[in-house]
DNA sequence: AAAGTTCTTGAACGATCATTCAAATAGGGC
DNA sequence: GCCCTATTTGAATGATCGTTCAAGAACTTT
């Protein structure tokens, strides 16, 4: 038995900044050799084809997001104030000028939703748990008396993650810091309330 | 001299519904040719080639929607009430099965932006007009008495606008006529605040 | 009604795409 | 150290893409 030469998550890295860059369908397998050094034979033979490399990509991007998130309350033990972080963060990352500021969730899904089921289903299903994911920190934060219970954390894990999904799009025709700064104070200390 | 054949409008409803369903660069020329009824070679003649179709489809439909913006104060003497119906129509917008419910600006901007200055320019000056048209909204129901001054209207523009996007992409994963309501109904309260 | 000009038609073009495959290469088991 | 098997390589393939263009059709003018 002889094992794969490549580090199987760097080139899931190389291939979602490739897919981010340009979308799905105008990145060629020339540009997806170039990002990870694989060359097509060997993509086919690991991913089985494009679609496989990018389904995978998206799980790996799924994953680090999630890692990412996780991180945001491990040594904090206010919940209410993880969230504060996580979306000046997410803040910062629609600052930065590199293309990453996208979502590779929300922009494939806009890409392939209608076109393709599974693409569809996963990413929903990763959309769905980001969202529980927060809805059950404002559960954490109500427990620790930091926000009110007139409205339930599903309520507010909903508007937050709606109020994230307009500041991305919100992000690209006003990348300006003070503006987007504004707003997402606003979305927090409205989804606090 | 001869006049073209074809009816200039309903070819861009074609065209911008077709580039909606499938997005500009999986839209093939046999799908327009089907969409609009008119051969490559007329498509040519009139719009130079696929991406001007996308740019006058682009101008159409920022032509109808700024239209049915309007339409939504013409015979309402408060504005605060304008934009409560407005967004409540989006969110019907949105339920609607077909795929009209995504916003084609926002759409072609998620795709080309990154590779296509031109397209970047006219979606982003589009939709800078269209906020400012809500924003001037805000400003007159301030004038009216509905809304206080203790926010600006840029401000509340400003966010109404990222609650529409987030919202539209809310949508795509919870098609659910009940959540979108709630969510609208927070927003429109919160942005009135 | 005939001529002239413009629009329409759709086959043909080169380019590029995702994908395949047979040859070359290199590690694991004996 | 040698064979076997799995991986890597990259040129070749067929399909599809946007685009062009020469011929035919139709409207306008005289």
């Amino acid at each position: 038995m002889r094992s794969a030469e490549f580090d199987k998550v760097a080139v899931l890295r190389a291939a979602m900044q490739a897919f981010l860059n340009k979308g799905y369908t105008k990145t060629s397998m020339q540009d997806l050799k170039q990002a990870t050094g694989l060359h097509p034979g060997s993509i086919y033979c690991a991913f089985e084809n494009k679609r496989g490399l990018l389904l995978a990509a998206i799980s790996q991007y799924n994953q680090d997001r999630s890692d990412e998130f996780c991180a945001f309350f491990i040594n904090s033990d206010s919940s209410k104030q993880g969230l504060e972080t996580y979306l000046e963060h997410i803040v910062e990352e629609c600052l930065s000028c590199d293309t990453s500021k996208a979502c590779l969730l929300t922009k494939a899904l806009n890409e392939l939703a209608e076109q393709d089921d599974e693409v569809q289903t996963l990413i929903s299903q990763q959309l769905e748990a980001w969202q529980a994911a927060i809805t059950n920190k404002f559960a954490r934060a109500q427990d620790e008396g930091d926000i009110s219970d007139e409205r339930s954390a599903e309520c507010r894990g909903r508007y937050f993650v709606m109020g994230i999904y307009g500041l991305r799009t919100f992000a690209n025709t006003h990348p300006e810091p003070d503006t987007l700064k504004k707003l997402a104070k606003q979305l927090f200390q409205d989804v606090c309330a």
